[in-house]
DNA sequence: GTCTATAATCTGATAGAC
DNA sequence: GTCTATCAGATTATAGAC
C-alpha cells in the first residue's frame, strides 16, 4: 500500500485530514459534542478556522468524518472481541462477553457514544456512506444471533435496547463508576431466558452466570 | 389559593416567568436543546433579551426551570395512571401500563427527554432543588416494587436501563414510529421472571402476557 | 493551501436611564 | 421592569491575494 510518487500529495492531505479529525475529537471531549468551533479547532492544528474549508466542505462534514471513525472504532473494536465461532462452545459466556465489550466502548468515550447513538446535533445526519458502515455493526449482531437460533428480528431490537439502556444510564447517573456495568450478568441471563431459553441448562442443576 | 392585594405582583411575575418557560420549550422544540438563544427568547415573549434578565438570573436559570417543570411533569402524568394499590391485583399488568405509561411520556417529547434523562447540555447540572424532585420519581419507583416484593436495589436499576434503552433506541431510531414500544410486554415479562418469578404463574398453565 | 480581510450574524451578560 | 446602549466577544463561511 506505500504511495506511487504521484499520490504524495493525497496522502499529506489525508493525514491532515486524520490530524484536524483528531484534533476535533479532543476538542470535543472537552467542550461537549455541541462546542466544536472551527477557530479553536483550526487554532489546535496550527491553522485559520478558514484554512479548514480547504480539508472539509463544512462543519457537518467534520461531524461526518469524526462519525465514521467512530463507527470504524466499533467495528474494529467488536472484531477483537471474542468471535461467532466462540459462541457455540459457551454461548451464555460469549453473549456476556460481547454486551461487556460494547459497554466499556461506550463508557470509554461518552461524547463518541453521544454522536454515534444519540440524535443531538440539530443539524446534523450521518451521510449516506456513513451510515451504511453503522449498518454493518447490526447486522453482525443479528446474525451472531441467528447462529445461536434467535431469528425473531424483535429479540435484536430488545438485545439493542438492554444495551444502550445500562450503557446511557452509566453515562448519565454514574459516570466513572460501574453501577450498572455490574448488571450486564444479569442482564444476559434475563435476556437469554427470555429470547433463547434452550441455551440455559435443564433446571436442577441450573448453570452458574459467568459475571455480575 | 386565592391572592392576597399584596401578592398581586408576585402573581404577576410568577406568570410572566410560566410565559417564558413556555415559550422557552417551543424554541428548543424547533431548534434542539441546546439551541435555545436568550435573544429569540426575549423576541417570543415580546421582550428583548435582556429583559429575561429580570425573571431569570441566568440562561442555566431558564434550563433549571424547564427541567423543573419537566420532572413536575412527570410526577403528575406517571401519578394519573395506575397506582401502586392496583399492583396486587395485577402486578405484571400493572406494571406494564406503568412501564407504557413511562414511555408515552418520554417519547412524546424527546427534548423534554434529552433534559431530563440525558447529560448533554455541557455546562448545566439541575439545581438541588430540582435534582431532589427527580430522585422523588425515582424513590416512587422503589417503593413499588418493594411492595412486589422486590426489594434489590439492582433490581430497580436494570428496571430503569431496560426502560430508558426502549425510550432511547425508539427516539433516536424510529422517531415516531412504535418498533420499541411493541416490546414493552416482552420486556416487561423478561423482567419479571429475572427480578420476581414469583410473580409468574406455575408453570403448565402459564399466565399469558397482556401486551406486546 | 494558507493567508488576510471581511461579511453577516449571533452569543450571554451588564450599566444605567426612565 | 423594560428599555437603549454596549461590552467583548463568538459563530460559519466566502473572496481573493500570494
Amino acid at each position: 500500500m506505500s504511495p506511487r510518487p504521484g499520490d504524495r500529495r493525497a496522502v499529506r492531505r489525508e493525514a491532515t485530514r486524520a490530524e484536524i479529525v483528531s484534533a476535533a475529537w479532543v476538542l470535543v471531549r472537552e467542550k461537549g459534542l455541541a462546542g466544536l468551533s472551527l477557530r479553536e479547532l483550526g487554532a489546535r492544528v496550527g491553522m485559520r478556522a478558514q484554512s479548514l474549508y480547504s480539508y472539509f466542505d463544512s462543519k457537518d462534514a467534520i461531524y461526518d468524518a469524526m462519525f465514521r471513525q467512530g463507527v470504524e472504532e466499533q467495528l474494529a473494536w467488536m472484531a477483537a472481541g471474542p468471535n461467532a465461532d466462540d459462541d457455540a462452545a459457551d454461548p451464555i459466556g460469549s453473549i456476556t462477553a460481547h454486551l461487556q465489550r460494547f459497554f466499556r466502548f461506550c463508557t470509554a468515550d461518552p461524547v463518541r457514544y453521544q454522536l454515534l447513538f444519540q440524535r443531538t446535533i440539530p443539524g446534523f445526519e450521518p451521510s449516506a456512506e456513513s451510515y451504511a458502515l453503522a449498518v454493518e455493526v447490526l447486522e453482525q449482531l443479528h446474525h451472531r444471533l441467528r447462529a445461536l437460533g434467535i431469528s425473531d428480528p424483535a429479540a435484536s431490537d430488545l438485545f439493542t435496547a438492554v444495551a444502550t439502556g445500562l450503557v446511557s444510564q452509566q453515562i448519565s447517573n454514574d459516570p466513572g463508576g460501574d453501577r450498572w456495568e455490574r448488571l450486564i450478568g444479569r442482564a444476559v441471563h434475563m435476556l437469554v431466558t427470555e429470547l433463547a431459553p434452550h441455551l440455559l441448562a435443564p433446571e436442577g442443576r441450573r448453570q452458574r452466570r459467568s459475571s455480575r
